[in-house]
DNA sequence: CGGTATTGTATCATTGTATGATACAAGACG
DNA sequence: CGTCTTGTATCATACAATGATACAATACCG
């Protein structure tokens, strides 16, 4: 379902939760659908059951998830989400991209290749547009 | 010269390097001109001096600064970093990008808002186009 | 119903990373 | 030289991340 890299510096429950909220976003997993359980998925990655819960409790918090214990892990339709603080979250994301955007520049993309990306990334998250 | 958020989850160090890459990348500051001192740094974000220390090494393990103790740090020439392993670089690219574009969808922004962010950071950068 | 399998949760231990305090070393400069 | 400025090395500490194991709630089947 996801992949992630043990050797990255990022915490692997951090890829986790990064990987299944890009899934969600992209309706890879519809709303009303399960995720693997929390077994499942750890055996599938090789790592310990807690670190897949703390990542589906991190998904909950955001409320893209419910979780009942014994029935599993279901993925929330999109109007039951209602947007968090949106001031702070526009600042993150308005960081996230100056810095992945200062990182293609000094790995020596040029901006059209970068535009490319972008228009591709986005059309996979929009794709009604 | 930065700015950095001591409650973020993202470590201090990582942070630093982070905006430093980011200046530099911006050409805030030019090839040939240093870095404030490891200890004029850390007075001024109130950190220690190791801690910012540290992130002038990750720089120049990435080729961007030159390092000389007794002299300070200095922003090496553009032509002077060559690309490291161009392959890897840009699929982490293309992931970061894929879940700032996730998060961004997941927080209510639409297409053309990003759009826009996009194009506005991208132009901080390839200001010439 | 009652038992058992399935699913998430809580607790505790361990490991590694980030940060900091302090002492050291190399170059600059008079 | 001496000493000031700059980065570096070493060591300690705190905290975060991960894992091993036991627990609790729900489903399911006889």
């Amino acid at each position: 379902m996801i992949r992630i890299d043990l050797n990255a510096p990022e915490p692997i429950g951090e890829q986790i939760r990064a990987e299944l909220r890009d899934a969600i976003a992209r309706g890879e997993v519809q709303p009303g659908e399960s995720l693997p359980t929390v077994r499942q998925l750890a055996a599938d990655l090789g790592i310990n059951l807690n670190t897949v819960a703390r990542a589906y409790r991190l998904l909950e918090s955001e409320g893209l998830v419910t979780t009942i214990r014994g029935r599993g892990t279901v993925v929330r339709s999109a109007r039951e989400t209602p947007g968090i603080a949106k001031r702070s979250l526009k600042d993150r994301i308005s960081r996230t991209m100056r810095q992945v955007i200062s990182d293609a520049r000094l790995a020596g993309l040029d901006r059209s290749e970068l535009e490319k990306l972008f228009a591709r990334e986005a059309s996979a998250i929009w794709p009604e547009e």
